[in-house]
DNA sequence: CTGAAAGCGCTTACAG
DNA sequence: CTGAAAGCGCTTACAG
């Protein structure tokens, strides 16, 4: 059986389908009357708006999209949780897109979703995203995007980030003010906006603390992964045995460098001290503890939809979008990592 | 600016709208000159279809809904991954709603998606989840629908699972093999049906050895988290010091315990061993590493997606959609946390 | 207070 | 090989 349309119910009660339609929407121009009798029968006939009709009708669909590096990853899974969340509390639904880390499939991902014409668009940059034109594309056909995390800061549009020069170098200050002397900084890749930062806020604490910066400490690898720390750990180990203390881009590989030292009789804090970033919840629980950066993943998620809507709410009011940078707080967890 | 449209083309030509949409599907009754020349404007227009147009004609959206209960987490994530990943290669998108373990609001997101009219559901069912009502009329409404991870047999539709019951036989079964003599569960809570069945499979194992079945060793708990498994392992030592073997529904929950135990200096596996449920990929780096079941969460969402594509391509054709229930192969893998 | 009519942009059966 | 016409189901400016 088909579904229940506007003009089935017109032709039951006899009226028109402008009226029925009026009635639904309590326009006041339409008689109490009249309204109760359609609402009732909208309701046994379980009636729904076809939302392919509103869709084309209202040139909008309440639908955005969101392309994110990699789903299974406990930073992003938290934003995905706060994108969804809020945007279900304003009607809009998501369609969620992974570009794992390739710049090419973001490209194709954003003409899917500007070709399925969702109304604004969420997104996190590929590591290997290095040309915008795709997102200037977006922006210059007037639909509302906002970047989180990974961002480009060429692109003129609304973003939700950390500080995370300002977080990297508190991370390395806390090294330095425990006693650390030799700090070396797992990187990861080269690309991201973040990783850069994050670098250059380490570089900047050895700095202004006066320590000499030794490229020979920064580890650079392109998979953020358990085995990668500890690979990299035996590296530092091998390498640079002098080193006391790390400052990790991510928790995960930290944990890997923890597992690896703990293996090898390293004893942290007391031979290195680590610090890694994101605060992922293993980290509280591995031994020692981890010292790290929070980064609110949930939180960003919820604040880069909030942002999102606003914009839509502007578009819809033919108002001019003005892009926003929105920084949110991270905060040093101090454990047993470190001194 | 606005994107153009078939008219756009059409007047630019001056030949009929009818015309360029058959170019453009390179119908076999247009000229070929006539489809050269549609064809070089639509892309110097940059013509796309207008989605919400052809939605509403076709009366289909290439777009399926899923409902999932906990986004953040790492089986889930993976399925969903494993989702995306195939809908993408069969040029469909995907809508991702989170249940949050409550029957109330996945009753809703089912109402939303069908009003949205998305194409089919997937969906793994809320713990709450006891009446199945919301599933059924979406079955009745002709609307494909296949049910992953945690599924209610009393609905019928297709269904993707593995052997929750014969796997943790073999979990159990592994812990008697190497000698265990009193064995508990963490059993998580009580009614969806994997937790269920592992319960049962862990029960047979028992029976089948001739041992005797207590339930005092069975644990129940709502939240399948690092500190419950922590707390857990606590109860045991205190109320069944002579508990030697436990049985753990989720790994997660298994390396709280793990952690709990390493804390008080009990050994494992001599003095405790464990056995895990679903192979996260933490299982294999905390020390002990954790033996567990492996659960294949991408080949899970892969094959959910490949089965509703299926009743799908059925419906289209007006071909009666018949309800299969798929299972996937699991394995014990055997670590150090089991002699 | 009610309704006829136009239009959103597409697809396709049908006529020529 | 081409095109006029109907129709998907809705919304809304306009007339009465």
């Amino acid at each position: 059986m088909k579904p229940a349309t506007l003009k089935d119910i017109a032709e039951h009660l006899g009226i028109s389908v402008t009226t029925v339609s009026k009635a639904l929407k309590d326009y006041p121009d339409v008689s109490k009357k009249t309204k109760a009798l359609v609402k009732e029968l909208a309701q046994t006939l379980n009636y729904k708006p076809n939302a392919f009709a509103v869709n084309l009708r209202m040139e909008t669909s309440n639908t955005i999209g969101l392309i994110i590096p990699e789903i299974v990853h406990h930073f992003f899974s938290s934003v995905i949780k706060g994108i969804i969340s809020q945007a279900e509390k304003k009607g809009y639904l998501v369609i969620i897109l992974q570009s794992n880390e390739s710049y090419e499939l973001e490209k194709k991902q954003i003409d899917l979703l500007m070709s399925k014409r969702v109304d604004g668009i969420l997104i996190s940059l590929a590591n290997g995203t290095a040309d915008f034109k795709h997102l200037n594309d977006v922006i210059e056909q007037g639909k509302p995007l906002v970047m989180f995390d990974k961002i480009a800061k060429l692109v003129n549009c609304s973003k939700v980030i950390i500080d995370d020069r300002k977080a990297a170098y508190n991370a390395t200050q806390h090294l330095i003010d425990t006693g650390c002397k030799r700090i070396a900084h797992f990187r990861g890749p080269l690309l991201p906006q973040n990783s850069i930062d994050r670098f250059l806020g380490y570089k900047k604490a050895l700095e202004d603390n006066g320590m000499s910066y030794d490229p020979s400490l920064v580890y650079i690898f392109d998979n953020m992964t358990f085995e990668v720390g500890e690979m990299f750990a035996q590296k530092i180990l091998r390498e640079h045995p002098d080193v006391d203390g790390i400052f990790v881009n991510t928790d995960l590989v930290a944990i890997g460098a923890i597992t690896e030292f703990n293996r090898n009789g390293v004893k942290i804090p007391e031979d290195i001290s680590i610090v890694g970033f994101s605060n992922w919840f293993m980290s509280s629980a591995i031994t020692p503890s981890l010292t790290t950066i929070d980064q609110p993943g949930f939180e960003m998620g919820k604040m880069a939809f909030k942002q999102l809507f606003k914009e839509l709410k502007a578009k819809k009011k033919k108002k001019p979008i003005v892009p926003k940078i929105i920084e949110l707080e991270t905060s040093l967890v101090k454990r047993d990592s470190t001194k």
